[in-house]
DNA sequence: GGCCAATATGAATGACTGTTCAGGGGCTGC
DNA sequence: GCAGCCCCTGAACAGTCATTCATATTGGCC
């Protein structure tokens, strides 16, 4: 047989769904999240999906090509809001680059703790899309990371970072990556009954970026 | 039809074997971890790494007992050899905590470098254990944390480390999480056809953890 | 040569998969 | 009343899967 998390069996152990209120397409799109989140895209089935919001599997068809196409949807639309949350942040936080980076961490990290499913979704289940979708994906990761860089970039510049060298040479691209990482797997293992709030772990996980580039304190005022 | 990652079809693109000589369960071995790193382990079919090793489907159940229990084979072999070097560089670094930590990070990197596949394998597949089986996994890679919470403890009490503090008080249990996944996850995009060397990921790595934490500068001999 | 145990084969089993599609129900606007 | 549309159903299709097993084949040892 083909074995499968636990918990395959019994998959409307969430609330029973008589029929969903929300709009279809918005409650297939959300029982898609938990259920990818849960158990991994490939052993969820349609029939799954469908049964969680009330439908049979046929139904799926009317709102999306394929399964494929579901996940690409709901991975786009997270990765997309991502990206332009942490532009945001950084575009609102003035000139200094050690307030940039702060901010870019403290809604990185607290979107990462708020919606951890989703976050988890995008980033561990991107592997499923074909070629061309997964590059979209890839793309806009890469931007991301890119942000991080110009603001290491301009800290050195201006003297106020002083990151780790290797064998006497900035290697930002690296640092950033690290950071991305500390700070994206959050979602793998936060969960709101833990010892922090959402609040608090933005503020600790800025704190270790604005340590990890030698941040300079800031100037009293 | 079923959507599989790139490449599916092509199983034996790696250099056809006719028969390997290692001995088959090595051979097995061998081509379940780079099946499953590439592919991942709910798509990847136990005629595909038979395949691979130059057998026919039947023959992987005289030497495991189920698909199952070869990625548990593989995962819990791969787990306890890091357990062991984490503990043994921990052991032969002094009795200073930061040359502890360097120790620690440099091993931990080094090796996430250099095995990525084994190390990506089995980090990501992990889930699809059942639960007897992963609680093993998540037990030794709580005692792998609690190593490094042990050094940040000693560190603290010693003077040498400054980390980071929530509200006031200290919670070295994240920030010990917040190094691993930094860590860790290097082998989710490291090769060796990039910027750094293993050793120097190793040394940028140790570095970075040590700022994390607030360690003071070594003395100057 | 003869024997034994270990191991490989490949067809068969029973179950599950994503997707399609003919049929039907229940809205709107007239 | 009735068309027209959107949406849903559930059977059917053509494939896939892990696992089992009766039947070989092998290599070592007496």
């Amino acid at each position: 047989m083909t074995r499968r998390k636990p918990g395959r069996e019994e998959v409307e152990a969430s609330p029973v769904v008589e029929r969903e209120s929300r709009a279809p397409v918005e409650a297939i799109r959300a029982a898609a999240f938990a259920q990818f989140a849960e158990r991994g895209y490939p052993v969820v089935t349609v029939r799954d999906i469908m049964k969680a919001c009330g439908l049979t599997q046929g139904a799926l068809y009317n709102h999306f090509k394929s399964k494929d196409e579901l996940l690409h949807d709901i991975i786009t639309s997270t990765q997309s809001e991502l990206e332009r949350q942490c532009k945001q942040a950084v575009a609102g936080a003035g000139d200094d680059p050690r307030a940039k980076l702060a901010a870019f961490v403290r809604i990185y990290v607290m979107r990462h703790c708020r919606l951890r499913v989703e976050a988890l979704v995008a980033n561990r289940e991107i592997g499923w899309l074909d070629g061309e979708r997964v590059a979209d994906i890839r793309r806009s990761r890469r931007a991301i990371r890119d942000i991080l860089v110009s603001i290491f970039v301009d800290g050195v510049k201006r003297g106020v970072f002083e990151p780790p060298q290797v064998d006497g040479r900035n290697d930002l691209k690296t640092i950033a990556m690290a950071l991305l990482d500390q700070c994206t797997h959050v979602s793998m293992w936060y969960g709101p009954g833990g010892d922090l709030t959402e609040e608090q772990m933005a503020n600790l996980y800025a704190d270790m970026a604005l340590r990890m580039v030698g941040a300079q304190p800031f100037p009293p005022t």
